[in-house]
DNA sequence: TATGAATGAGAGTTCATTCAT
DNA sequence: AATGAATGAACTCTCATTCAT
């Protein structure tokens, strides 16, 4: 909740303002990851974060758009801040190819909200009251850093010859095979998912 | 629609109640294609089909979770279909899971509108007014079939040496991307896309 | 079922419509019995008949309200059928008080699905789509045979001084006493009910 | 009106809800009286109340099911007030039960809605949209306080020799004869039908 | 004797939003 | 910084009935 109260930071608005809104984001997070993107609704929200009337929400974000905005770049801010805190110093990129697809896998299971979140919003994107940015935005978001990495390891000849933009969406593609895998059973071991995954694409990546 | 009608030859059926069946559910396939789950509406479905009120799909289906049943049974119908006519008669495990990739991926620009229904279901399979099958029935339908070529190829020698449940699910979500990837940019080419995807997993499965 | 038949034979209708007739007449007594007056629908009762559509409903009773004008008749036959069966031939007015108490409990028990149909329509004869015919006309069947019963035995001085009409109303409504004694509690003892309200009634009805 | 307000006091509601609360109360318990149970849909209620949508009553009662429950505790409410207001402060076990009787009876005439809201529910407690708390329930709270005060009196040896729950039963169930008789026949005296019913009983009831 | 196909009316619920104060 | 009150649009579903053949 700390956390979520951090980002709001910089909006120029006073304490309690920020701590109501963190408290409604945090619910409306909840609440999706919990029942999926179509029944998070105002009322639902309501009920998860004990307010008296759905009228408060409304009234501290505008409307759902700004509020499920709001959710999008909180989950953003949680990952972002998690994978910096993770990032080895190594600059050799096979490692640093790894260090990132282990990193993102572990979030799976340490932000498993935030991770749902975001996938919900993507999933819904293009929904009439939800998010007026479109999904290639958040797409974009999570393959641009990794193609840069690739990019940069095929300059230097760390990687074979591949497309990096297939590549880097594909990686990123297999982040949200290990949510799905999770989801579908929440008794598998991520760590060692990530491991085999690392693995997989580091054989993909290699030169020949 | 003749396609679809096929679908509906084995359920003891009137060729009139085959035929608006049909029709029902092509338009019910369009409309989610373009406007996504959430936005399909029987409101919105007669419409398109040019129907003289919605009542007729209820009486057609008997619920909306039977109607967006059938149009997933559609959906999977034309994609065996197609995979099927499609499968080589190589028996080499590489050109096998080559081949697998690249019809895929054509599949998805050939059937736009059965690749997009498929994702929009199974991302709200969860749905109460939808359908009660979980999404992790649709995720091991897709799975299944490049975890057993995986297994095989990988006792027979012909592969190295991964997780094949992970490498399996890892390709099928790349498919995923393939599909979001021509989302974003219509323009692509998925011919060319298929065969980078295909030479990138041809090398990480590779013996060494 | 034989029963149901039986109360069409004076319609002037073909063995099997007759059969038709009676099968849908049980379905929907068996439905009504269950579910109550207002969840008997054409569709519930197409269900239970095992018919193949709600059409053959409408065809066989032509409107809903003539289905339950037939289901009428045939409950009000088979409980006269009962209690003429089981009518003693004693002469003595306390006797048969005492008789008609009882065999109106047991028959209670032995058909409780005409006894719950027979309440249930009592209860929404005003129903639009149901029975053109007021409730009065129901109760005035049950309270008629009291009343006049009541009536001779004060004349012959066999009872003692009393309104008539309210005591035979109140008689009957005992009955419905015990049905719903019945239904809250179906291991209540019909016949040790019966004989403890013949009792009652014994009393009450006695000169002094 | 001001007597549902009254009900209404002690649920921390404001005024403006409360008038609201009430004035809805008051057009369903009219609807219901005289349409019935079936028929008593958020429309005719909103048509009777004079309201500008019936998405109003949904606003304020949340749905239909706590309706009919706010509807059930008003009535009972003003029954139980009137009958209050009405007992008597003799001891005396059979002027007791004459009293209740005949206040019961009196009832009727002077608040036929409540009669038959309470009616209506009852027959109908069973339905989906209706209200959860099954008729047993509603049939206890009429025969509790009849049962108790028998059981008292022939403990004390102020009446003779009977079964008290049939007799409390089928007393409370006269009552609801006499509902039935007035609704026959409007022009129906009820004084005189409550005093016959309590020489009637009077007579059951005494010691030999 | 039966069925196929269609239909209009009405129901309760959910939803995000708006206009006040 | 918050609430009270209201609202309109949209949704799926159930119902009995009608018009054909």
């Amino acid at each position: 909740m700390q956390v979520i109260e951090d980002v709001q930071l910089d909006l120029g608005l006073s304490a309690t303002e920020r701590a109501r809104r963190a408290q409604i984001i945090a619910a409306t997070m909840a609440t999706m990851a919990e029942l999926g993107y179509r029944r998070t609704s105002y009322a639902r929200i309501k009920e998860r974060a004990g307010l008296s009337s759905t009228r408060l929400i409304g009234y501290h974000f505008g409307s759902k758009a700004a509020l499920i905005q709001a959710v999008v770049t909180t989950a953003m801010s949680i990952r972002d801040r998690y994978l910096e805190e993770r990032a080895g110093e190594t600059t050799d990129r096979a490692a640093m190819l790894r260090a990132l697809i282990e990193t993102e896998v572990t979030f799976v299971r340490d932000h498993p909200e935030c991770v749902r979140v975001l996938r919900e919003v993507a999933a819904n994107a293009d929904d009439p009251d939800g998010w007026p940015v479109a999904g290639p935005m958040l797409n974009g978001f999570r393959t641009g850093r990794i193609e840069r990495l690739l990019t940069q390891g095929r300059r230097e000849g760390a990687f074979g010859d591949f497309s990096a933009p297939v590549a880097a969406r594909t990686i990123a593609q297999s982040i949200d095979g290990a949510i799905q895998a999770y989801a579908d059973d929440p008794s598998l071991n991520l760590d060692t998912y990530g491991r085999q995954l690392a693995d997989f694409f580091e054989q993909a990546v290699a030169p020949r």
